[in-house]
DNA sequence: CATGTTTGTAAGTGTGCACTCACAAACAAT
DNA sequence: ATTGTTTGTGAGTGCACACTTACAAACATG
């Protein structure tokens, strides 16, 4: 016995949104997770419902950090106007998907909506977003609207690619966009 | 002898597009597309190279509809300010986008560019449909990238369902979104 | 009508993968 | 020590699916 089946949870979810996130829900075998968590492809089985109760569970632990770290960044805002707030917001987002796995899990989630169980997670990990930036900015509906338009056009750059697209249809997507 | 193949091979791309929009790459296997084309398995093979080839042939056709369609809503613009006609464009977009097959696909596109020749497809979907909206509409960079982030915005409301929440963090997320 | 070409399919083949089960070793409790 | 519980795995099982091949029927052309 080397570890708490709670403590090797953590791990799994760990190695399975960063595995999803690269291929997606159909093309990544629990074998993958399984080795880069360092365990049993059956223990994972046994940690979690199937590979579906996995990839929902995963989804949970993303976007709540996702939710930690933009409510870190709001902590560090300069002023406490909604536009300074999420200014800030914006910033620690795009410093936390630096490394591209919290990211592509949102765009390789909203892919697989078809499956209910799927559908309702993303639907409670924006809820739990939406109304963090909502409250926590005191910024109004069209200024939240804009925050995750802007957002979303982010997936779309980065899993295109088109920060590498020179081309001035390219340039005018990214245009200002912080960090790609 | 009952048709030409390149007749075949339109019949073929609608039914790739709707099939593959609904469950995405991975999980849409060739003889789903096949039965809602009315042909066989064998067939489709022989009409694309691979399953990889017919997806990249649907992509096309995804996006030369979607340029198609914006570029006539622009001409039912009522003025020709860069406003007007981008809003008639995006009229058109909505409208277009009603029976959610070309939505989807685009969503489950953008999360399977981790294959090079997908990749390579969206990027060329995407300078089609923004190369057109920028000269056509003779709109400046910003509003462009405004453009586009409130479409991409809308994929994520219709992937997760948003339309049907009715609270106050979905109702800000929708808001003024055309046609849902 | 004979020969060639294009359209079409039925029936495989091999492989990858979700999920299970029987079993073992580490730890806890009495 | 003995019994029970939790952590962990190896070795399967069965099925879905990408892709091939061998073959047949429709049409064209001389």
């Amino acid at each position: 016995m080397r570890s708490t089946a709670e403590a090797r949870r953590v791990t799994v979810l760990n190695a399975a949104v960063s595995a999803f996130a690269r291929a997606g829900f159909h093309a990544t075998p629990v074998t993958a997770v399984a080795a880069a968590a360092g365990i049993s492809e059956a223990y994972v089985f046994r940690l979690f419902s199937g590979k579906l109760g996995l990839f929902v569970a995963a989804a949970g632990a993303c976007f709540d950090r996702i939710a930690e770290a933009i409510e870190a960044g709001a902590e560090r805002a300069t002023g406490d106007s909604p536009e300074e707030i999420l200014d800030a917001m914006g910033d620690a987002y795009a410093e936390l998907i630096a490394d591209r796995d919290l990211l592509l899990f949102q765009v390789q989630a909203q892919a697989v909506t078809d499956i209910p169980e799927i559908a309702e997670a993303v639907r409670a990990g924006y809820r739990q977003v939406a109304t963090l930036v909502q409250s926590r900015a005191g910024a109004g509906d069209a200024q939240v609207q804009q925050f995750f338009a802007y957002g979303q056009l982010c997936h779309l750059i980065v899993t295109a690619g088109l920060e590498q697209v020179p081309e001035p249809w390219a340039r005018a997507l990214t245009a200002g966009i912080r960090h790609p």
